[in-house]
DNA sequence: CTGAAAGCGCTTACAG
DNA sequence: CTGAAAGCGCTTACAG
């Protein structure tokens, strides 16, 4: 069943059919009733697929994640449908599993799907290729929109988090409580996010008069690998060891919390903790821990907005616009440390 | 640029050059290689949209899940997409938020799109205008595959888990090492994982002569909303408390423990507790729980694997599928309790 | 092995 | 306010 049969038993056009559909164009008030009436006795969907051919207007986005099994995507995910549900648009949804090439398969794929747009949360801060295909998606006018990791060599809008102030925020607390011997596990420094967490770490003891100390640094790849447990018993077994511990994701912090309690250590007590982004689960298992955390959720929406308007402007001579997205500190007790009580203000 | 640009170039027909991208029928290898010089050239990529409209395949499939933040659902798509990939096909994906009538508007939207199949976990497993829905998607040839939930009035193919089997065996483990008195958090009865994860329950107990106990039974919505905390209180203020407890799933694990932690009991010592359905972030915390596991990946994985063969067969004639995954009760200490150590066996 | 042409199911100027 | 017709970019018998 197609326009044509709706239009022969309402007996007009299937322009006069379009037209009631799509609100497109004046119809006369009977006319109208009579092709909704035909339409809703025959049960008839307008077909997406030949709408998009001849409208050159998909209403489908794209959305790329590096890893859904990981509760920050999950989230930026439920904000993004949330927004998308209203405005009609559907969602395909890729996961790139952390892994480059997957990436570059999914994104030379969708050349063809003639996306209004893509939500990108690249899986490298830093790849030629990746950079290439986007480019050659934006050339056929898919609008593009990064999230949480930036992409070098490509001027694009984006929705970041405040990582620098929020890593700051966190580590000057750390300060202000008195530990003076603050270790960090950072996560890729050509990533956005890993890059500007320690950024604001380096700033926040060079403000305070405390060297930044080689060894007190760890670094991970953000995956959940056993790097930071390892490097959190390699970083307490020094002669002098940190009395809290900063670390760059919510896996960071799992494994680092885990190591700790396998040391026998009383998080909050023997040794602080302020992670960046918050666990919930924790919570239920009386283990929260203090982070820096951001409104998900929101990050997602606000990207999703930020894409239909791009899509909307469509004029390539509109601003590229980096939004920043707060963070605030969430302080539960894991920051403190009894060595260094006396110091607290 | 399109197909008459790319046989112009080549000098052939659009006949040809689509032979040679589908590699559907005979082309003399010299005519072939000046078409793929062409295609490489021009850096075309074909339209999926005017493909699909031609051949009548969009190979593109629908998931929708009723709650995306919910790991248990991370985890099927993880293992969806994984199978996806290497079959070129796209996926739509869609987060019902455990709303009905949000499931209803993704389904109506879902009948312009042609899609080739779609895989569901129903919100509800009773209602009729989802029914209604997947039998309007069905008859226009759109495969359909079940998951983990059922949906009654549909016979349809779907992915299960061994729900009943699962249950029985947490249940019977904990009579084996001595509890008599078992509490049970149990899901909507009208659903499948809540009614047969219940069941398992009471079989396990009537096999080994114990009495099914009213006052023993809680009753929440499989939703992470203060429902179970509240209930594990009241069942443990009863003069006659259980030794153990068993909860439906991951959301109930988590509030009954939140509970027991903040009443000052030691789960594993004071009481026993598994749960359906394992957290893994737990294990980081060192507060894991005994529970009935099960792979989730491969479920998700299956199910795509299922709807495959139904698209590819696409004869109504074909036998409905329901598979069950197995079930694999894990223990770690947390299903204990000293009350009852000494019938321990 | 190759091409001409109809058709997939819509939208959209254009004419009236 | 309404309709005839071209066009979106492919695929697919059919003919040769």
């Amino acid at each position: 069943m197609n326009i044509y049969d709706i239009a022969k038993k309402a007996n007009v056009s299937v322009a006069t059919v379009s037209r009631v559909i799509n609100q497109s164009g004046p119809v006369r008030e009977s006319t109208r009733k009579k092709v909704e009436k035909a339409i809703a006795e025959m049960h008839y969907t307008p077909s997406a697929i030949a709408r998009s051919l001849s409208s050159r207007q998909t209403n489908n986005i794209g959305i790329i994640v590096p890893d859904i099994f990981n509760p920050f995507y999950a989230r930026v995910l439920t904000g993004i449908t949330r927004v998308t549900r209203d405005i009609g648009y559907n969602t395909f949804f890729f996961n790139a599993e952390e892994n480059i090439e997957r990436l570059h398969q999914i994104l030379d794929a969708l050349k063809g799907q003639n996306l209004n747009g893509i939500i990108l949360n690249p899986v490298l801060d830093q790849d030629e290729k990746t950079v290439r295909l986007m480019k050659e998606l934006e050339a056929m006018n898919v609008a593009i929109v990064l999230l949480d990791r930036d992409l070098r060599g490509m001027n694009c809008n984006g929705v970041f988090s405040d990582d620098f102030g929020g890593a700051y925020a966190a580590v000057e607390h750390l300060i202000r409580i008195g530990h003076r011997r603050i270790g960090i596990f950072r996560g890729p420094q050509q990533s956005r996010p890993g890059y500007e967490r320690f950024m604001g770490y380096v700033q926040a003891l060079r403000d305070n008069g405390i060297q930044v100390e080689e060894e007190l640094i760890g670094e991970y790849d953000f995956m959940l690998n056993g790097h930071v447990y390892e490097q959190t018993k390699r970083i307490l077994r020094k002669k002098n060891p940190p009395t809290a511990l900063f670390t760059s994701n919510n896996y960071g912090t799992l494994e680092c919390m885990k190591s700790l309690l396998d040391m026998d250590l009383c998080i909050g007590k023997d040794i602080g903790l302020i992670g960046f982004d918050d666990i919930d689960t924790l919570h239920y298992a009386n283990r929260s821990i203090s982070a820096v955390d951001r409104d998900v959720e929101r990050m997602g929406a606000k990207a999703m907005t930020l894409l239909q308007y791009c899509i909307a402007e469509k004029a390539e001579e509109v601003e590229k616009q980096k939004i920043v997205i707060d963070t605030h500190l969430v302080l539960r007790g894991s920051e403190k440390c009894d060595m260094i009580a006396a110091y607290a203000d």
